[in-house]
DNA sequence: CACGAGACCTGTTCGC
DNA sequence: TGCGAACAGGTCTCGT
């Protein structure tokens, strides 16, 4: 799914298109899609609520309307666009919202993972989430100390979005690269220094990906070409771009997770997390 | 607390 | 060509 630069980069562009706008109507075609209120309620809420801000939280797009604020997470394969003028529903749409100026905004969603929330405070929905990994919250000291009050794989740790909000498979796994960590390595082994490298390879990748639109993989296309510049993601068997050692994938926790194995060296491999 | 497996879903690509 | 297996940007729940 998109993960945080790709969910920045779906903000941008809504934003022009649909600031002010008031929601019509709603269809909705997929009800697993929509978490809460119930679907009659749903349509009856957002009916006449404009449209005052889009911004994000993790990999949620947050939309802030005249009373409630509508939470959506795009999951695997969930993708949102406008429409000017008529428009035709497509097989894959499980959410339409038919709004002022002959304007629709569609949520798409071939996986069926994507979920909608309609609440009039998002505070429950968002309460489990750790920092963001752009914010000043989230510094180098932070990062040292939260990877020693665990004692976790780095590569799950990073994806669980109660430790850090925002990262996904690809991004953690470019990450780790950039940091010249190992995705096996025990986070309380880590030192102040792979720390402050770590720290910085996070901010980096995900700059990187927002300043290129975010990576299109797979049908899901969006636009973005970041996957054009993946150090190690989806590279198994190619050359490392820093030393040229033929790039490994393994599983780690249910995901592939691609690395070097030789600028990634597994330091505790006597000392493994289980 | 930490991990692995299974579930939720559909579509594409890979391997024989 | 065909067909099943493997795989996909995520997250939840359950058993150990």
């Amino acid at each position: 799914m998109p993960e945080l630069p790709e969910v920045e980069t779906i903000i941008r562009s809504l934003r022009p298109a649909l600031l002010g706008k008031n929601v019509l109507s709603a269809n909705l075609r997929w009800n697993r899609t929509l978490m809460s209120p119930s679907p009659a309620k749903f349509k009856i809420l957002i009916q006449g609520q404009q449209i005052l801000d889009i911004v994000r939280r993790a990999k949620f797009l947050q939309f802030k309307l005249s009373t409630y604020q509508l939470i959506i997470h795009l999951r695997m394969s969930g993708d949102l666009l406008v429409v000017k003028g008529g428009y035709q529903a497509a097989i894959h749409d499980r959410l339409i919202l038919n709004l002022a100026d002959e304007t629709t905004l569609v949520f798409s969603d071939p996986r069926k993972f994507g979920r909608v929330w309609l609440v009039e405070d998002p505070a429950e929905i968002f309460q489990t989430l750790g920092p963001e990994p752009l914010s000043s919250e989230f510094s180098p000291g932070w990062l040292y100390a939260a990877l020693h009050n665990r004692q976790r794989q780095l590569k799950p740790l990073l994806l669980d979005q109660s430790f850090l909000a925002g990262l996904g498979n690809i991004y953690t796994d470019e990450a780790l690269h950039l940091a010249r960590l190992h995705p096996l390595t025990r986070s309380d082994w880590v030192s102040e220094e792979e720390a402050a490298r770590l720290w910085m390879a996070i901010r980096q990748v995900l700059e990187e990906g927002i300043r290129r639109n975010g990576a299109s993989i797979d049908w899901v296309y969006r636009g973005g070409d970041f996957q054009n510049h993946f150090r190690v993601y989806g590279r198994q068997g190619e050359s490392c771009p820093v030393c040229g050692t033929k790039i490994q994938r393994i599983v780690v926790g249910q995901r592939g997770t691609h690395f070097c194995p030789n600028c990634q060296v597994l330091t505790n491999d006597q000392n493994p997390v289980k």
